[in-house]
DNA sequence: CTGAAAGCGCTTACAG
DNA sequence: CTGAAAGCGCTTACAG
């Protein structure tokens, strides 16, 4: 194993130099830098991390706290967020935390075991938030939902604007016609006002306020977790308790395709006996039969405005900025104009 | 931030024997043990861990490389591992390698900077493993391939026995009495010999024979990789190519759905005129519409076994092993009995 | 069973 | 611009 101490041996320089090259300080001569960086080259070193993590007294890496598994959108933007990080050097460890369970105090206990130096944490529950995430210390962002009200001064949050999104996808089955719509997804609870799903609930019910078309959320709305089954299952129980919805509202594309399913079980088909629209536009919306019309989400984005900030603010003083991210109506196939009712 | 040093003055014991109770070592009185325990756990004490690793020479984490973006069966694999990781104390990071690209070689270049103590392939071309492999030293693990015939002796494998699993999906096809079947998926290119999808199409084509049955590869083989677009590609050409087919077999669950979004575009239902068998048992397998049918990998097993493994051979010296893990055959609703020709 | 001390591979004031 | 030296927080022979 070559160490710095090697190369300096073999260079002719002490070790400070050697480190000084290493980590470019301006104050080393130009033939210096070159000699030292051949021997480098030639030797095929590498600096041992742990000594320099050590030393600088930094910890090691970024963590990623997935909220909920086998999340497709998630994982879409996890890899973007891995690329990312790793085009700038930084190393990434990936967590997931149940749906149900507390982000937050999973990421206190994180940090206290392994210090890392930054936390990215996809998707979470505000209330969580506003209630644990002053024992964190370290600079942190909050991708998918918006932490602007909460003012952690080491918290940035990318998120779409999930209620002018919800508005939209409400807003377009109303236009096509619709006027009973159910809505399902969210993993409401009692305590869980500020949650993300709430923000997504809250725009719809305008909506429908402003066009005066009736809801009630305790006969219409069906609360469930990001998977297909809860979807599925969301679907079923409310198609059950009103069977006169010819619209559904899925907050998530997986949780839509679990929804496609329970309707076609039940005998409907899609779009002519139930209309569906989903959120987050992952790749399959466009490949599914009939293709899911979706409010697609820009991962890229998110993810791109997500790790520029946290490394800024890992390595500089800087505020912590909410920011919105665009969003798009995908047409799919999944929505049928209705004639209007009157 | 309390250190070892700070534990050591509070307890009144020297950082040698904090040291011991830390990573218990059996000599240390229970008294002793009791007293320190105590003080640990109200300074809420967490060791530095690059300060650790730095001592031991040992390094670092665990890395997983991930061959192929956006391949939801890896994507629940790499959740199992993570999870098992965790629970045993070890640190992950997940590399994401494109499907052409060279892992091996990735893996190399990943040793140099980082010095992982141990490497979990998930997927991967044989022949880079055959001809690059040799300059790894840590202990390794391929899942989802064998690599069984290579004889490194830092290197174990977990897979499906792929030839037996292709064998059963064409038979399962056959057996519906197709004749016409179109096969797709497998990046193979040139140098690939002893890459998984020859493997896999090599038992389909003993399948054939021994059927009697004729199937010409450059007619009726199209090599794509893991991606819904590149099925929906390879299953449009095949059915350009060869009108005739009556059934395909796709190598992955994403690309049949590709396939089937393809089949469905070009005016065949399925499975009325085009019977469909998938690869991998992903959760959608079981919520598409139709129902695809596929063939189940155990993922569950793939992921502890593969991790058993690496845990035992990071911390002994042992040799390794080349597994084979079960499957099952999944009946969805994409693959209709054709009456007999004869 | 416990302590004192060396040393893992680095970085960074401090001199010069 | 460069070197010598201290020290980051641990582990582990070596004594006793």
């Amino acid at each position: 194993m070559t160490t710095i101490k090697d190369i300096a041996r073999l260079s002719g320089y002490s070790i400070g130099t050697i480190s000084r090259v290493l980590n470019n300080h301006p104050d080393v001569s130009e033939e210096t830098r070159k000699k030292v960086q051949e021997v480098i080259e030639r030797e095929g070193y590498q600096p041992n991390s742990n000594a320099k993590l050590l030393k600088q007294r930094t910890y090691s890496s970024i963590t990623i706290l997935v909220k909920g598994r086998m999340n497709v959108f998630f994982g879409s933007i996890v890899e973007n967020i891995q690329t990312l990080l790793r085009e700038n050097g930084e190393e990434a460890v990936v967590e997931y935390i149940d749906d149900f369970a507390n982000e937050v105090l999973a990421a206190v206990q994180i940090c206290l075991e392994r210090r890392p130096k930054g936390l990215i944490f996809l998707g979470g529950n505000i209330e969580y938030f506003r209630h644990d995430f002053g024992k964190i210390e370290v600079p942190s962002v909050l991708l998918t939902n918006s932490a602007a009200g909460l003012g952690f001064d080491n918290l940035s949050s990318f998120t779409t604007d999930d209620t002018a999104a919800s508005q939209e996808a409400i807003d377009y089955l109303i236009r096509a016609g619709h006027t009973r719509i159910g809505i399902i997804g969210g993993s409401a609870n009692e305590t869980d006002e500020g949650h993300i799903d709430f923000q997504r609930l809250a725009g719809c019910e305008k909506i429908f306020a402003r066009h005066k078309i009736p809801f009630d959320p305790a006969l219409q709305y069906q609360p469930c977790r990001f998977s297909l089954r809860d979807g599925y299952e969301a679907a079923d129980i409310l198609l059950h308790r009103d069977p006169s919805l010819t619209a559904i509202f899925a907050m998530g594309d997986i949780i839509a395709l679990g929804a496609m399913r329970a309707a076609v079980d039940s005998g409907r088909r899609i779009p002519d006996d139930l209309s569906l629209i989903g959120y987050d536009g992952i790749p399959y919306a466009r490949y599914s039969i009939p293709r899911l019309s979706t409010i697609r989400q820009d991962a890229q984005n998110i993810a791109r405005r997500g790790v520029e900030d946290l490394l800024l603010r890992i390595n500089y003083d800087r505020r912590p900025v909410h920011e919105t991210v665009g969003f798009r109506v995908i047409a799919g196939e999944t929505v049928k104009p209705l004639k209007k009712a009157y």
